[in-house]
RNA sequence: CGGGGUGUAGCGCAGCUUGGCAGCGCGCUUCGUUCGGGACGAAGAGGCCGCCGGUUCAAAUCCGGCCACCCCGACCA
């Protein structure tokens, strides 16, 4: 095949096309029997678990425990919330059979546990002194999708969903901000994005929420990804599933509740972040391999460095560093070259027969921002474990520091229509709005782009819709975009 | 559901206009030479041409029907 024809396809012409077709090539996943569903291979299963484990301690250090609930829900669970049932109807599977017979009462598959975990925390919770209760589940749910796309939106997918109950209103929006702190955290120290943790306008809220707030990550052709979601819910799934606790003054009260929740669309994410024409671009907290060897090398001096490889892998792996020898002998090094850099790898390692001679190995950082001239470079075989070591917390502050810039060049502030309707054309506006859902719906008629969140950093600002001219309604600028 | 497109080897495709032995590239198998930026040669294996029906001596190709998938919207993490 030509070289061209092996190439990535240049985000400059289709991004869409340049992601779907790096998932597949860099071995992430595989589709699914079933339209929608998504095979998530060993190595894009890896960057989930990194992330997944990441995100597990945090939120296990904060007093919340695992739980897990059953995969069919009742359907007459899903009803008791009138908004729930609502806003999830169109994406139900409904399981209608069992055992060879129709059912009584068809089960849903969760497209989310609230329902279920509601009814289970109303028969858990009765004093003031069981709460707060504060749980969290890893599992699939399943959303019939019109439009798949790997990661991003798949039929099926993976997450953690917390669910907690409090006392009073304070404390369940407290929680409410906490989980959204973690999805904050992991965002940008783990998966090096640049999000921007705001509140949901009424329009974009949970179904069944009275407050949605989320992290919004700007991908590389500049459209939004709402990476991690958390909501206060109010007392509104208290008052549906009967969560009421005794006080201590003996009146029976609704609980507070909240919950919340992160996805494998957050792997969509980092691609669509970091990635570039050669490929994916992985920062090294959720890198599968951190460094990989390519040991060069024929005949009699193949064995050498294959020896040499092995014991330079033991030494950067007791060092902590995720580090992989490609010893694959079929393949070409400037193939093995080719296929890590698309594969993401941060860094690569050259050992051949001029390196061991020289004691050292050839370094080649994936990605250089801001330093184009950066090239390989020969460190000293014994250092190796502490120069890289550093080099992969510099790596991954870079891609982070990269991902704002471009976040920061592709936003602008702005009360003028004209300006607004251009900059939503390559990323964010930042614009007062009147709040109002038809004038949301009319730009998003001329823009396609919608409100994302009212940042939380944001000053209050009082001025006059960029659309209506009406007066703001959330003393606060809104970010506008077009979603993914 | 609206608009556009595609179904031929594991993957990507040509062949169809004008009916006549099922093809190409990659990958795969074997052997040899290679190996510091996507190696090369030779020899092989691999097909219900989406499905059903029709026309014809003869259908991947023409006609009718059906099905599936992809892309752009609407729904959504």
């Amino acid at each position: 095949m030509a070289r061209d024809e092996r190439s990535v396809t240049p985000q400059s012409d289709d991004f869409s096309a340049w992601y779907n077709d790096l998932v597949f090539r860099a071995e992430l996943v595989d589709r699914g029997p079933v339209r929608g569903s998504m095979v998530i291979r060993p190595y894009g299963y890896r960057i989930w678990e990194l992330l997944q484990a990441d995100l597990d301690g945090r939120i296990k250090a904060t007093g919340h425990q695992n739980a897990y609930f059953p995969l069919l829900i009742p359907q007459s669970y899903m009803e008791r919330e009138a908004e729930h049932v609502e806003g999830f109807a169109p994406e139900l599977f409904t399981v209608t059979h069992a055992g060879g017979k129709e059912l009584e009462e068809p089960f849903v598959i969760r497209p989310t546990s609230e329902t279920i975990i509601g009814e289970m925390m109303a028969k858990w919770i009765s004093s003031h002194r069981d709460l707060p209760l504060l749980l969290n589940q890893w599992a699939n749910v399943l959303r019939w999708e019109l439009r798949p796309r790997m990661f991003l939106r798949t039929s099926e997918f993976l997450w953690q969903e917390g669910h907690t109950a409090h006392a009073t209103a304070e404390d369940a929006l407290a929680e409410t901000m906490l989980a959204l702190g973690f999805y904050q955290d992991v965002a940008v120290e783990a998966a090096a994005l640049a999000t921007v943790p705001g509140e949901k306008t009424p329009g974009e809220r949970f179904a069944g929420a009275e407050r949605t707030f989320t992290i919004e990550a700007m991908m590389r052709d500049g459209r939004a990804l709402q990476s991690g979601t958390s909501h206060f819910m109010g007392t509104n799934f208290a008052t549906a599933f009967g969560i009421t606790y005794t006080s201590e003054s003996g009146a029976a009260e609704l609980c507070h509740t909240t919950s919340w929740g992160m996805s494998t669309r957050i792997v969509g994410a980092v691609i669509m972040t970091h990635g570039d024409d050669k490929g994916l671009v992985l920062p090294p907290a959720l890198a599968p391999y951190q460094v990989v060897i390519v040991p060069i090398g024929r005949g009699d001096q193949a064995d050498q460095v294959a020896a040499a490889a092995a014991e330079l892998a033991t030494t950067l792996r007791a060092a902590g560093i995720r580090t992989h020898v490609d010893d694959r002998p079929q393949l070409s090094p400037g193939f093995k070259f080719n296929d890590w850099e698309m594969r993401g790898v941060p860094f690569r390692l050259e050992l051949g027969p001029r390196d061991l001679a020289a004691g050292t190995a050839l370094m080649s950082r994936r990605l250089n921002y801001q330093q184009p001239d950066a090239g390989k470079e020969a460190i000293p075989l014994e250092a190796a474990a502490e120069r890289l070591t550093a080099e992969l917390i510099a790596f991954q502050a870079m891609l982070a520091q990269r991902a704002a810039d471009f976040r920061g060049e592709h936003t602008l502030r702005t009360d003028s229509w004209p300006e607004f309707t251009a900059a939503v054309a390559t990323g964010w506006a930042l614009a007062l709005h009147c709040g109002e859902q038809a004038c949301e719906d009319e730009i998003k008629a001329e823009t396609t782009a919608t409100p994302r969140c009212i940042p939380l950093a944001g000053e209050p600002e009082q001025w006059t819709c960029i659309r209506c001219g009406k007066p703001s309604a959330y003393g606060k600028r809104v970010i506008f975009g077009r979603a993914y």
